[in-house]
DNA sequence: CGAATTTGACCCGCGC
DNA sequence: GCGCGGGTCAAATTCG
């Protein structure tokens, strides 16, 4: 989950009360001066401050609920569009004929096989099969109409290009690149410029990642060629309105399964989890710091003139 | 100077 | 068998 999941294109709006209690935004700071709960008494104190524990609390509740559904509506969201990127390839694959659909299988380690290929095969009728890739997950990305030579994709995956081809039905290059995040990865990924609509690109993962995606310091949004408008693309096969790709293919065992993680979701402490990283997913986001800081002037304004008026 | 990228050569499967 | 096209290799080059 990052940054993204507060965005209100999930339907939800999040309404960040700041002005809840106007009292509590007081700044009760030593060297300010105070004039609103001092002239409670103490045995007042306690009561009020269980109340306002009960109201937190509810709040509490009422924004954790949220979350969930939030998350709900999110992993429906993911689904819907795994499921339909998963039936675009399948019908891409078919479209293409035998030879795409069987040339792509064995891409992987193709010069390291090639002699077991020959070998498996020099026995006639015994070819060895070769499965249908299943993951394979295609992405199409708008980037900057300035740069339309440039191929660099950033999804937080560490890539090294290993070759570049001018394919027959396209005129700008495809450029390969191999996962060099960890040695053994054999995940692959190939960007090329779309031939209809050049300042998109079509990016292509092809297997597992055998390792977990690398730490969030060394992620950077999907920004193709820095700050540019990633977007859906009309009439493309699968589209990337999310502002990072991070195609889902890391192995299942590394996902953990889903039952477990159902529970998980259950538990208080996923729950206090989740708050606490949609909480840090809010910070980092530039339009709610603003929001936020202008909300916090705002009250700060607010309260001077009322002070001024005393 | 090491790592990453470029680019021409090569390999292999497929269609004719 | 030959040519075409996609994918990969690896030496050369560039970059930090």
């Amino acid at each position: 989950m990052d940054s993204t999941m507060a965005d209100t294109s999930l339907g939800i709006n999040l309404n960040l009360n700041l002005n809840l209690n106007p009292l509590h935004n007081i700044d009760k700071t030593p060297g300010h001066d105070y004039v609103g709960e001092s002239k409670l008494s103490v045995k007042e104190e306690p009561g009020r401050l269980i109340e306002e524990l009960n109201r937190i609390s509810t709040e509490n509740k009422k924004l954790t609920d949220m979350l969930t559904f939030m998350c709900e509506n999110y992993n429906a969201l993911h689904n819907h569009l795994m499921d339909f990127m998963q039936k675009n390839s399948e019908n891409e694959v078919s479209k293409l004929g035998k030879r795409k659909a069987e040339g792509e299988n064995y891409g992987n380690d193709r010069g390291i096989n090639r002699d077991t290929e020959k070998s498996s095969s020099d026995g006639g009728s015994c070819k060895r099969p070769k499965e249908i890739r299943t993951n394979v997950s295609r992405v199409y990305l708008r980037t900057n109409p300035s740069d339309m030579t440039s191929l660099v994709v950033r999804d937080g995956y560490q890539w090294r290009k290993y070759g570049q081809k001018v394919t027959r039905d396209n005129p700008s290059p495809r450029a390969y690149y191999r996962c060099s995040f960890a040695p053994s990865c054999p995940v692959k990924r190939k960007v090329q410029r779309c031939a209809e609509d050049p300042s998109v690109l079509d990016v292509t993962y092809e297997g597992e990642h055998n390792h977990l995606h690398p730490p969030e310091a060394d992620q950077v949004s999907l920004d193709v060629n820095q700050g540019v408008n990633s977007g859906s693309v009309p009439g493309s096969n699968s589209i990337s309105s999310s502002p990072k790709v991070t195609p889902d293919l890391i192995k299942p065992e590394l996902r953990g399964n889903a039952k477990k993680a159902s529970q998980e979701v259950e538990s208080p402490d996923f729950q206090q989890f989740l708050a606490e990283q949609m909480a840090s997913a809010l910070t980092r986001n530039r339009s709610f710091r603003a929001a936020v800081a202008a909300a916090i002037s705002g009250r700060i304004l607010e309260r001077d003139e009322l002070m001024e008026r005393w």
